[in-house]
DNA sequence: AATGAATGAGTCTTCATTCAT
DNA sequence: AATGAATGAAGACTCATTCAT
């Protein structure tokens, strides 16, 4: 080992370009979550990161690409967090339940998400990039087909499909970023729980009614 | 009337405080409706509003407090809006449907509005004034009321009021930012039509399924 | 006696302009002294005046010609307290010393008119106004016609008459401003004491040895 | 020495950091000396000292930093003149002699340090850095020192050492300042001159008249 | 004569981005 | 590849002065 290979010696870790380009997202998310990003300094991200401001601009282009990466990067965690959330129901109405329930469960875990996905829709409104676009439409082909197992199952009436999950999907967003943002009263799990079973039970075959208690 | 009333000539208008004022208000959420707050440059609100920059500031203080001005300009109208569309309502059931409707309604012909509200969460996060909260309570209160007494006409289950009027305005405010956002395919309206009904089914004392065609 | 005349109705004093002019001008003084010239807000000057800001104006013509105004007034009331301060001093020398620690004095009674006069020297260099010239001239000329006298008295030698009283307003400036600025330990008026003292006695005919104790 | 040396080439003089803080703080005693702290416009050092205007702030912080930078900078350069002034003189009286002279010398050499020096007092009352305290009394400790040998030489009278260097620094700082600016007719050093003669004569053990004509 | 609303030129300060090392 | 010094455009806010009432 010579003495150039400073990467295996304690004290300054010389981080691998990947792990480097993941302290600066993870870093970018904190700040701009807490200071918004116009109020945002890169500067800060990249004390944070420890890394130069030029490596931030290297890696990313610019402030405005950052913030897209760091929005794509939790829309991909999003996405894994309710995949998983899923994993171990069968019936597909379950799996709209939970994962809507997982929703509320990922951004009470990570606040900070929640402030940088409202950033993105105040910030942004008619230049959302590409790649975001396409990671949505994918989310609501994803949910749109677990519904129509659900239709097809006799579990749920013929609905419109697209429509009913661009419902959930405001309905979920809206509970989230508003409903929690001036209500202290209930957590952002309790008031997604209640609206999701609200919101199956108006598209249930079986009147709710009819179900009372077949829930733990 | 004598020549000296310049008041009435054409040309060049003077404009009392309170149109002064107004006119100021209506740029800034033009403003803020395109740029962003913090894009926005207040020289431009003065210049469209055809008043001096000293002048903005003399009136409202500061750019922070002249957007507080603004979202509470609009959440004035956006409650008379609602007032208004329940005129002719006698049901409590069918006033909050109007009342929510109304709302869609409103975000589609301001959609300006639309902007400054995102905005003012995206923004303030922790600092929301106190005019606001009170005007937010007020409106809950409000509609926590009709609500009550659909519970008692026996026409909704005894729900928990304040929690369901969360989450009926959660669910209104992520139709009306989010949902819209994404999907082009519906208007404001019908997606709040749908939002509303479903919602109002999953509550209602008889069934859905046995109420069948009792809309119009 | 009509009810027009509110001049001499109580509860809201109609000033004389003179009276109205003196009110304006000590307000100037303490706010040009407690904010310096360029940080000065005539509107705060207006107000405490409690006259609209058009009327300083009218009164004063601009900020500068009003910040000369205080400057001569000040200048006015220090000679008053000066000459008062020697009326019953009979030796020219005896004036000469008593002038001096009533220069120290009127500084430290009134630290504001310090201020000011320090502002004076800061912010206007080269543009010191006619009338100031004139009345600093004139009194150069009066306290150099007191040291004359002390000269042809035998008191002080013969010293160039202009050069000495230059160099005793010099020494006298710099007690009360930078002295005191920067020494707490003893006030204005000690310090101006002991100066004036060790002053004269460098230029007394009789050494000061020779004349030990002849003071209280 | 290659091509790539840059450093060396005429027309674009790359500085270091040190030789362009010194451009910066050098055009900074310009400004401010000629338009006044409050008149000064940042933009303008930036310009002549051929920098952008975020460079100043880079390396000053704020304009009160810059402020108190040349304040600093100017006492230093004062120290150092006094110091070699009184190099070659071997008695205490005549190092104090010496040093009031240059005092004056240093300041007619450059009356810009002069304007500095006097918007300092001005600007400035209650905020004066720590830094400048320090100063401040070191060199009144450095001075102390000196009066004190006079004193233990025999030279002059014992008097209160502190409260006799505060005065000599007044009537120093009071000639330059307040004598020069409306006296035309002597220089500063001639001034300085006079008083500081005077000055020792008032505390010399061995009364003025008999040393008649022991100065050239 | 008195007022104070309106104005806009003037300034400090920030920060995204670049680029020489 | 990495850095961070340098830049200058941008923008909030102030306040002396004017002038219509």
């Amino acid at each position: 080992m010579s003495l150039a290979d400073s990467s295996s010696l304690p004290g300054k870790f010389v981080l691998d370009p990947e792990a480097k380009r993941e302290a600066i997202l993870q870093q970018a998310i904190e700040v701009f979550a807490d200071q918004g990003f116009r109020n945002a300094d890169v500067q800060v991200i990249a004390d944070r990161a420890g890394v130069g401001k030029g490596t931030v601009y290297r890696y990313f282009g610019s402030k405005e690409d950052l913030f897209w990466a760091t929005s794509l990067w939790i829309i991909g965690r999003l996405r894994q967090y309710l995949t998983e959330a899923m994993l171990d129901k069968a019936e597909p109405i379950e799996k709209l339940r939970a994962a809507a329930i997982a929703y509320a469960r990922f951004y009470e875990i990570h606040p900070k998400y929640l402030e940088v996905f409202v950033q993105d829709r105040a910030e942004f409104r008619g230049t959302v990039p590409e790649s975001h676009l396409e990671e949505h439409e994918s989310m609501i082909a994803y949910f749109s087909q677990i519904l129509q197992q659900a239709i097809e199952a006799g579990q749920l009436r013929p609905v419109d499909v697209r429509k009913t999950i661009f419902a959930l999907g405001s309905m979920l967003f809206g509970t989230v970023t508003f409903g929690c943002h001036y209500c202290k009263e209930y957590s952002m799990i309790q008031m997604a729980e209640f609206a999701i079973d609200n919101f199956l039970d108006g598209f249930r075959a079986t009147p709710a009614r009819q179900r009372e208690g077949d829930r733990p």
